[in-house]
RNA sequence: GGUCUCGUCGCCUAGUGGCUGGGCAGAACUCUGCAAAAGUUCCUACAGCGGUUCGAAUCCGCUCGAGACCUCCA
């Protein structure tokens, strides 16, 4: 089946087809470890995780997906320098090695992140590779030195940096973005960095070493330019070496179309005289309760803290589903407790699917078939989440369970099973039993009330539900039993 | 300052110029002592003001509002 999906490059809904038959190759920029993993971090996540999972399920294609771990940066060099406040215990003890703290900084957070995208439904085994940064140091060295031999490098002060008046002498820059270099804004890029370049808009390839700072050994021409690489090119050193260019995709976040991918075509195609990726696609930000999430505005949640508020991963992993993956996307409270009623309302279907006996006289054949079509030919439209969950819930309003015929739930379930590869929210088998801690007092409530019933005494009945109501619980009848549930 | 995007029922999210989605919330009913669950039914919105058109949420203009990028950022 045909996916359709937008590209940046191209600026449309284009056609896919990986490059090698049958394998897609995917690059995910992936997260700075410097902090926990935020809800906007997350949905960046859910993004390709969706993609590659509708190229897997829906379209039949292995995949190999790969996301990098920044872990030298500017914020983890801040934070893990002796004396940062942001230094925890957990991390182990410092040493007068900035390299060394800095990696067990960096290696800290992404064992935090690592577990938090697998709480929130992304699954290790899905991934192709998950590579660091600082494990490539030779191969973003090696791309340095064939940037600056193809004439497209220069050196400045122990820092080398990328030549783009050269550049776009020859090739085009500003692909995946209408870069307005005569207007951009003046005096902010001035502070951007204390190095020394011939351009405002030449960007940094490797910088030069600071005092105290981690850096690594780079020979170049005879002298140890010792430093450490810059931001952008060890997105394209990573993909060169993990899936080999040009691959099928490359992800990330709209903020990221520039300077950050369109510095990263540029190198890889300097250096490598390649093209990085066929498609770009990039996932549009979150905004929490219509606004900016910030830390300034007190709406800036991560994911950890959302759980503790007594939120479920899954029902996040789902409301992010919720709308298309390039449109903004508005983070409510209120929203989320909605989108967390209709993912059950679904998962109840699923459940009434396998457990109900329908004992309508007049059952009803339904086509499974027709709304997997239906569904998957959304998702499939540059993954139309929304309208593939219409499409869904649509069904489930004109086709209650009870009316179905036995084969067309089992067609069904099929279906619900192949979907669930995809969303990863519902569960199968049977409808568990919350096992939840009755006091005594409630369950005594409870029998005497049940007895009361029984004895037809409904006054007293009553009047025992209330009291178990003031207790925090609830009674659920049916037929010839009861269960009690917190309220 | 420059370049863009968006503003849809109480809330969230789709929307191809005409036939007026989906979820949540809300209302009524059926069914059960009560309660819940389940089922049936209802709930016509497109920021404002102009314009184009036989007809506009959809096209154009302006205003207001939210946001993005240009600067670390998913």
């Amino acid at each position: 089946m045909q996916l359709y999906l937008y590209n940046t490059l191209t600026r449309s809904n284009q056609p896919f087809s990986p490059i090698k038959p049958n394998v897609v190759r995917m690059y995910s920029c992936g997260p700075t470890v410097y902090n926990y993993a935020h809800i906007g971090n997350m949905r960046a996540f859910l993004f390709p995780d969706l993609l590659q999972r509708v190229l897997r399920v829906v379209c039949g294609y292995k995949v190999d997906w790969v996301m990098n771990i920044t872990d030298i940066e500017d914020k983890i060099i801040r934070d893990s320098a002796i004396g940062s406040p942001e230094w925890k215990p957990e991390m182990g003890n410092q040493t007068d090695n900035p390299n060394e703290n800095a990696t067990k900084l960096a290696l800290f957070y992404e064992r935090e992140f690592l577990n938090d995208i697998s709480t929130i439904g992304i699954k290790r085994e899905h991934f192709h590779a998950i590579p660091r940064a600082t494990d490539f140091i030779s191969e973003i060295t090696d791309l340095v030195r064939r940037i600056i031999e193809k004439g497209f490098g220069y050196e400045a002060d122990g820092s080398i940096y990328f030549n783009l008046t050269q550049w776009r002498k020859s090739e085009k820059y500003g692909q995946l973005f209408t870069i307005d270099t005569d207007n951009f804004r003046a005096g902010v890029r001035i502070d951007a960095d204390e190095y020394e370049r011939d351009q405002v808009s030449d960007f940094v390839l490797w910088k030069a070493h600071k005092e105290g700072e981690p850096s690594w050994d780079f020979e170049l021409n005879g002298k140890n330019l010792r430093g450490r690489p810059g931001w952008h090119i060890e997105c394209s050193a990573m993909g060169h070496a993990t899936l080999g260019l040009p691959f099928d995709i490359h992800t990330g976040g709209v903020d990221l179309r520039f300077p950050h991918h369109e510095d990263e075509i540029a190198q890889s195609k300097a250096g490598y005289g390649v093209e990085t990726s066929a498609f770009w696609c990039h996932n549009e930000f979150l905004e929490v309760e219509g606004t900016k999430m910030s830390k300034s505005r007190g709406n800036f949640f991560t994911l950890r803290e959302l759980l503790q508020r007594g939120l479920d991963a899954l029902d996040i992993r789902f409301a992010m589903m919720s709308a298309q993956y390039n449109s903004v996307y508005n983070f409510t409270f209120f929203g989320l407790e909605s989108t967390a009623k209709a993912r059950q309302r679904i998962q109840d279907y699923i459940y009434d699917l396998q457990d109900t006996i329908s004992d309508s006289s007049s059952l009803k054949n339904v086509n499974a078939t027709e709304l997997r079509v239906a569904v998957f030919a959304e998702l499939l439209n540059n993954l139309h989440t929304p309208k593939a969950l219409e499409r869904v819930f649509a069904f489930i309003n004109s086709n209650p369970v009870s009316g179905l015929e036995a084969n067309s739930r089992m067609e069904l379930l099929d279906f619900f099973v192949e979907l669930n590869a995809i969303f990863d929210v519902w569960e199968f088998g049977s409808r568990p039993t919350k096992h939840i801690e009755i006091p005594a007092e409630v369950s005594g409530y409870a029998e005497k009330r049940w007895q009361a019933k029984k004895d037809r005494n409904f006054a007293l009945a009553d009047e025992m539900r209330v009291k178990i109501t003031e207790l925090g619980f609830t009674i659920l009848d049916s037929k010839d039993s009861y269960i009690i549930e917190r309220l």
